[in-house]
DNA sequence: ACAAAAGTGTTGCTGGTACACCCATGT
DNA sequence: ACATGGGTGTACCAGCAACACTTTTGT
């Protein structure tokens, strides 16, 4: 501790004595799609000798001229034609020897979309929808980011209404419901979960029923950011240990 | 979407083809306290030209043989003398020109300390704590990190029993009270605020009692992990919109 | 005696949970 | 007719919010 006051702080030390810029950045994005009642993740084999023929997600490295949120959106947009999806940071991963090609750091990104979006546009033949739960082993560590996203999501879906963007715009409340099941895991009580999702207000009666389904037709909703945006911050209280 | 298939990816390309390794990487922490009745943040005034008298958070740059959660943990030792204080990623920033000496990625870490430990250890005199609620402008983007670390703060202490990090092991319920108010700018009705956190049934009675008070003096406790392992995720249900 | 904060219970309200029956549609 | 899921209401319980008085200590 003796020395604490000559140790280099980035933010106090002049230009001329900064550390060399030996780093590379990516972003990695965890494309969550919802398909078979299951949750999807969008994944591309890999062609590094060191994973060969190992899943990997997607990324990029970051350019000169763009900052992270940029790079990300290209990516989902390059790679999936797609565009206006949600997408969010979630964490940067360092581990020292993550990556062969040396120093990489890497921010995953967590992205929502729809599968049948996804399914329009022209596909790149080496990239697959996998069954999150189905997944074992991928390449560096992102078996390691997509478990984190996937938390993330978890957590994020019962604070922000994010899963409308796995469905169509309009949906039934069964849809919406096998969703949250997917995600979760674990089974609601159909009618309360109609009782609640009708008090949050964000669900907007679009006066039609489903159609093409083998029994009795549901209505169809869509999500109403208006009254979400009523009700956001309705107290933040209640210190839920 | 024509050239899609001539898209480079970090995570297929050979390890000959990778862009530059051209970024310089950096940690700051948000570095908070708790003191006479206010959150505040350890700041040092930065000496870099462009930001000559300017506040900034503590940070270095990674090492090249250490990660984002080390070389945090690093600066945190090296500055405070502190160790083993709750320390967490919060975000990566990444703006084009956030900083002038070049490319620098910062991700920034919430720490939380407690002030009177901190007061034991030798001070570097360019070091200060300031009221979080008097801070205006900052150097770099800092100011935006100080806010979202604040926000980050906010939502987690009500998730999770990290607040005891700024207090001594030994308190009060009134103090215990006072830095839940100082956080999230609210105040609670005394007598709910003990039921609730007695339920938890996170709360130690040390049997002992405060001393060099003015008034009738209050129980100790103290915060038991042991207590919170038991029914921290107990349900994540209820979709809190 | 006074000031300051500790300690303590009850009531009403709100929201969550558990639970069962009839209805509309396709086969 | 049968299978499948749509649509609905009620009763109980737990947790939150509002609220006031007595006790202990220091000055």
């Amino acid at each position: 501790m003796e020395e604490v006051l000559q140790k280099p702080n980035i933010n106090t030390t002049p230009i001329e004595l900064m550390p060399d810029f030996r780093f590379a950045q990516s972003v990695d994005c965890v494309i969550f799609g919802y398909d078979g009642g299951e949750i999807k993740v969008l994944l591309i084999e890999s062609d590094l000798p060191a994973y060969k023929g190992q899943w990997s997600l997607l990324g990029d490295v970051l350019h000169p001229d763009e900052d992270l949120d940029h790079a990300s959106y290209r990516v989902l947009q390059e790679r999936t034609g797609l565009s206006n999806m949600f997408l969010e940071q979630v964490k940067t991963f360092s581990a020292v020897n993550r990556h062969p090609a040396g120093r990489v750091i890497t921010t995953a990104y967590l992205a929502l979309v729809n599968v049948k979006d996804y399914q329009l546009q022209r596909q790149e033949h080496s990239l697959h929808w996998h069954s999150v739960s189905e997944i074992t082993t991928m390449a560096f560590d992102h078996k390691l980011i997509l478990d984190t996203c996937l938390l993330a999501l978890k957590k994020k879906i019962q604070e922000e209404p994010i899963i409308f963007n796995l469905l169509d715009k309009k949906f039934s409340l069964r849809q919406l419901q096998q969703v949250f099941e997917a995600v979760l895991g674990i089974e609601f009580d159909r009618r309360n979960f109609r009782k609640k999702l009708f008090t949050t207000g964000m669900l907007k009666d679009e006066h039609e029923m489903e159609t093409d389904v083998h029994h009795r037709p549901g209505k169809l909703y869509s999500f109403n950011p208006a009254a979400y945006e009523k009700i956001k911050g309705n107290s933040f209280v209640g210190l839920q240990f």
